[in-house]
DNA sequence: ATTGTATTACGATTATATTCGTAAGCAATC
DNA sequence: GATTGCTTACGAATATAATCGTAATACAAT
């Protein structure tokens, strides 16, 4: 069985960053998270280091400046916490979730044509 | 400007019941919780004091069991995660969200045509 | 009225997360 | 080789969340 993984609310932010970068080092990541929030750079690190112990990333060492890289896909993510809030927040409906995101947040045009292709495809297959 | 709702994760499963059933007492609440966690009563009325102290429920004092209610509409709270959600996790892309909900959880036929629907009267509006 | 049962209130403990100061290492530059 | 600047390591303080035991209270049943 695939250990319980639970990042809390910060390290959900880290790893987010690391996604994007693919891999960081402290510096960088910290350099993003200042943009929208006052904090040391010492507690980035200490984060970082901290999801390091817990498995949440791995690191480079071969220098001293340390690089950091994600030690599972953002998929897996994804489908963690679209399912809990699927049954959290939308009583288990995973149709309520899809309106209430196309509502809500622009999609545009080109990203319609493909959700109603996924759509028809998983009509088809039935 | 609206306050910042910020309910912890206990917290929001107890909203999540709350909003199933409109109001409910501790006791009912309490015994949706021990379905799925082993936990002690005075801990789930404990929690819901204090989101009674923090305006996250309120509550008919009237008879001796109270009764709580969410004291605001489960639809803010799925506008806030979806949006951290789609920020975090999906690069801010709305369709990515979209698909990896369809993909990955079961939505029925009706579900399927309803959200196309959608999407062509988001089409015709543009 | 007494007893029993379920409730709330409240304090205290424990667990977890976040924050940062300080020290030590290393490399480049003066 | 001293100084400067950036790095990691680490411990400790602070803040927040979750847990539960105990006592007081209300109410119903006997």
């Amino acid at each position: 069985m695939s250990k319980t993984f639970k990042p809390t609310e910060s390290e959900l932010d880290i790893l987010s960053i690391l996604w994007e970068k693919n891999r960081a080092t402290v510096r960088e990541v910290h350099e993003v998270i200042q943009q929208t929030k006052d904090v040391g750079y010492t507690t980035t690190l200490k984060l970082m280091q901290i999801m390091h112990e817990k498995g949440l990333v791995s690191r480079d060492e071969s220098s001293k400046t340390h690089i950091y890289i994600p030690s599972f896909e953002k998929e897996k993510a994804q489908e963690q916490y679209v399912g809990k809030m699927i049954k959290t927040l939308f009583s288990g409906s995973t149709s309520q979730l899809v309106m209430q995101a196309l509502g809500h947040h622009n999609a545009n045009q080109e990203d319609l044509s493909a959700i109603k292709q996924l759509i028809e495809s998983i009509e088809n297959k039935k």
